[in-house]
Parts: structure tokens; C-alpha cells; sequence
DNA sequence: TGTACATCAGTGAACGCGCGTTCACTGATGTAC
DNA sequence: TGTACATCAGTGAACGCGCGTTCACTGATGTAC
């Protein structure tokens, strides 16, 4: 009944000298692979019915097993909930990590964030359910516990590498002449964002980052969930531009985007 | 056993002559009122249970009605989802509206843009549950249909009037030195926004109007969603702040913010 | 104004269905000597 | 290597609950003459 596919599986060496591995790992190995299996189905569970809708029995169900083994593995259906959120804020950091390690050269900021926004988007459109689990509504009675933090911010710490070295090739918008002002109310509500990226950036280019993110993500969520449907044409032709306008406004891109960072470097779609 | 509040309610004339007015008045009257009941704690369940698990059985039980009296009023679950979606939309958009007339130096765009920016955060924050069913996650199942688009622009039309409004005032960033080229194949895209947004625009004002409302809502979302937890302190002083620089980046207003739009002529939260 | 009929609102029982979680249990896998 | 015991995975029945929708019905409201 159980339709597990076996897989590879690395479980790890558990660090020690006594673990006796030959026999617990084919337990472990199991678990592990069922665990994967539980999550597996769960995502797909979502694409239909939403967090909210996700039953427990309905993946033991397709997995074949009984409604009361989940209990094995998760010991709640909040439990499998948050699994899937970190798997899947997991799933888009490697997928921004990859796409910006694959930028040869590393000092070409713009091309980085071109990179990294697209990857962010692809990922989003394939994963359209697991996206709005990440970033759309909050799922009622659900809250996200604190392990899901990190995962999390993955592509902010991607995005902060990427000002740093912008920083370093003197492209710190706050320290040019088209500097805005950050009023003293501002600069002090920003105090935790900038102990994130730490220091070395302006607080003009922490402001102009925050918005970044926002606005990525605020262009994906818009395109995802239906609401760009009566004003653009092909979204990803305008989202590749709009990226670009954010790169310039950031200081990551020359306005010309001359040589650096355009967005007509790869595939649109 | 009906809790009915009886509160004054405006019955159209319905236009004609022939209206047998005072007797069919009771009984639509009577029909208006709990159809607003129903919707009135559809939405209170919205908040605890979210549009997934909003319950007919729930509502009526709430109402002191037989679960099967609802489809008296609404032919399932679903254009139930569908009236409340319009009734925020219009809530919201009225809201906006509101606060945009509020405005009393009419050529001030800057304020304008600011007044229904927070008019907009302001919506979502005591309304959060309403917000994300407009602007959260698609409902799994649910396809919102025609008669959700008009209430839905509501706000984009306020915005286009201040857009024509700053354009002749020669604010249109597109005919001024900082303009940014749009590229042909962007401009055949936004040709629907374009389309909607009537002439006289540049194509480079169209995009960046497009970009100002992505960004205004991404806003709204992120910080409801729970996504400026970490990297902000006080949301609503950060937010002004960015809005300002959203409405600077669309021409609405002096990088300076000398005279006009400062975000600093109200109260906060 | 008064009566006969038509419309409509609301009922309550029923259909067929699904859920999360607990618990005592069987049988397989793993461990210590 | 072989046996006795401990651990763990998975079962299946049960608890108590909720759902959307349909349907034949009663009784109130509205309409035409």
C-alpha cells in the first residue's frame, strides 16, 4: 500500500564515532522517507484546497497509510503546516542562492538582482500555493513559530550582500548627490533593518532597500494573485522592467544601464 | 429570536410611477436589512475563521435562523464570498475617496497621494480580514467574477485623476530630464493600464503609476502579513516615509517636498 | 374596503460527507548481553 | 552468533464535531378585483 518512492536519501553521519549505524539508519531511513512523503503530498494537498483546507486524512489517505500515523511523524496538523513553510521558504532561498551564484561576474550587482528577482518570480509561479503560503493572507489560528525566521531570510541576506558590494563600488545612493533626506523619526524606525544588513550602509540606501524588497515581492504577490490582470499585457516583460527601475532607484544599476544589470540578459518567461 | 438591529435604510424610489411603494416596502425592507445582517457577520466570521472557513451553518446559527433560510438570500456559498468581496471593495474605495476630498487645496497631489495612502493602511488595519480577502491569497475554488471588477477600481481611478492632475501641472516625470526610457516591448504591455488610464500620459509616468500602486499595496500587505516584524519599528512612521518616495518617484511631488505632500500633516496611526 | 389567490420567507429533517485527535493494540525492527 | 527485551511504526475503532445543499412544508405578506 505504502507508495513510497525510494529515493537517495543523505541522513547525515549524526557527527559521533558510536552511532551504530547499519541497523538504526534503515529505521531512520524510513522515517525520513516517509516524512518526505507526508510533506510531498501535503503541497500538493495545498494547490487545491489551500492551508486552510489541508486535512490530515486526506494525505494519509493518498499515501495509504491510516488517519492516526501522521501522528507519527507530525505531531499536529500545525506542526506539518509549518514543515511546509520552511521547506518552501527553504525551496525559494536556494532557488535566489543558485540564480545569483550563477552570475559569473560578481561585482555586476545589477545582473545579480536581475537574477535573483527572476528566480524569485519563476519559483513563485511554480509553486503558486506554497508562494501564497509565504506571502499571501496569514492562515487563521496559525501561528508561525520562530524556526521559520531563518529560512526566511534567505534572499534578504542575499539582497544585503548585494548592497554591500554595491556599497563598496561607490554606489551608495545616500552618499551621492541624489540623496534623500531620512528624517531623524525615520532613521530611528529602521534601527532593526539596519542590524540586519549592518554597517557601512547609509540610511538613505537601508530606506531605498527595504523598499526594494517590498516592492519585489509586492510585484510578484500582485501578479500571482490576480491583480494586474486588466493593465499589463505580459507580466513578465513588465515585471523584468519594473526590476529594473527598482535596481536604478537603489543604486544596484547606472540609470542608462549601460553596461551592467539589463534585464535583456536571458529568458523572459 | 431574529436579532435583527433595525437601522435606518434607504430603499431606492426603484425610478418609476407605478411602484406600489408603502406595501412592498415592508417586505424588502425586511429583505435588505437581514441580507445585510448575513453579510454583517459573514464578515465577523472572516476574521476568526478566514474566507476557507467561513461557515452558511455558522452564520445562520448566529442569526437565530434555520441554516437553509440563507439560500433565501444567497444561492451558495460562493455568492456570498462574492457580495462580501464587493461590499469591501467598496468600503475601501469610498474610504480612499473620503480622504482624498478631504483634501481641500485640490491641486496639491502630493497631499492627496498621502490622504489616500493612509486612508488605504488605515482601511486595512481595522479591517484586516476584509484586506486580505481583497488583496491576500486567492480563494482556493473560488473565482471572483465580472462584477468584482468595478468596486476593485475604485482606488486606480483616484489615482488617475491625480496622475492628469500632475501632468498638467508639467509634473509628468516622462517629459522632464530625469525621464527613464520604457522600451518598446514595455510599451506594448502596459497598454491596457495605459488604455484605462486615457490620454495624455507618458509612457514612462504610466509605468512608474503602475509601480506606485504595486508599491502601495505590497506596503499594506507586507506589514499585515507579518513581514516587517523583524526589520521596522513603527510601521506607520516608515510608511509615510516610503509613500513619500513613492509619490517623489511619480512626479507627485519635490524631491525637497518643500510646499506640497509632506507626509507630515497628520496624524500617524 | 374585503375577499381569493399568489408570492415569498423561513422551517426542520434529511442526504452524504468530512474533519483532528486519542487510545489500546499488534507486529516488526533494533539493542544489549 | 543467538536470545530476551525495549523501542517504535502503523492500525482501526471511536469521540465529538461540523459542513453545504435540497426539499416538502407552513404561515405570513402582498396583489388584483
Amino acid at each position: 500500500m505504502l507508495s513510497i518512492v525510494a529515493s537517495a536519501l543523505e541522513i547525515g553521519h549524526h557527527g559521533g564515532v558510536s552511532v551504530p549505524s547499519a541497523a538504526r539508519t534503515a529505521r531512520e531511513r524510513a522515517r525520513a522517507e516517509l516524512t518526505r512523503e507526508i510533506t510531498r503530498v501535503a503541497r500538493r494537498h495545498l494547490e487545491t484546497d489551500g492551508p486552510n483546507g489541508l486535512s490530515l486524512r486526506a494525505v494519509t489517505r493518498d499515501l495509504g497509510i491510516s488517519s492516526s500515523a501522521v501522528y507519527r511523524y507530525f505531531s499536529s496538523r500545525d506542526e506539518l503546516l509549518t514543515a511546509l513553510i520552511i521547506e518552501a521558504y527553504d525551496e525559494l532561498g536556494a532557488a535566489a542562492e543558485t540564480a545569483d551564484a550563477r552570475v559569473r561576474r560578481r561585482r555586476d550587482v545589477g545582473a545579480r538582482w536581475t537574477s535573483i528577482c527572476r528566480a524569485t518570480r519563476g519559483w513563485a509561479l511554480e509553486h503558486r500555493h506554497d508562494y501564497a503560503l509565504l506571502y499571501g493572507s496569514p492562515v487563521p489560528g496559525y501561528a508561525a513559530p520562530q524556526t521559520t525566521v531563518e529560512p526566511a531570510s534567505r534572499i534578504p541576506r542575499l539582497l544585503v550582500a548585494l548592497l554591500h558590494e554595491a556599497g563598496e563600488q561607490g554606489r551608495d545612493p545616500g552618499t551621492g548627490p541624489a540623496a534623500l533626506a531620512v528624517p531623524a523619526a525615520v532613521r530611528r524606525t529602521i534601527a532593526p533593518a539596519r542590524e540586519f544588513m549592518g554597517p557601512g550602509l547609509s540610511d538613505d540606501l537601508v530606506v531605498r532597500a527595504l523598499m526594494a524588497w517590498t516592492h519585489l515581492l509586492g510585484a510578484v504577490s500582485f501578479e500571482l494573485f490576480g491583480h494586474r490582470v486588466g493593465s499589463v499585457a505580459d507580466y513578465g516583460v513588465f515585471f523584468d522592467h519594473e526590476m529594473h527601475r527598482v535596481a536604478v532607484s537603489t543604486g544596484l544599476v547606472d540609470p542608462t544601464g549601460a553596461a551592467t544589470g539589463r534585464p535583456d540578459d536571458g529568458p523572459t518567461r
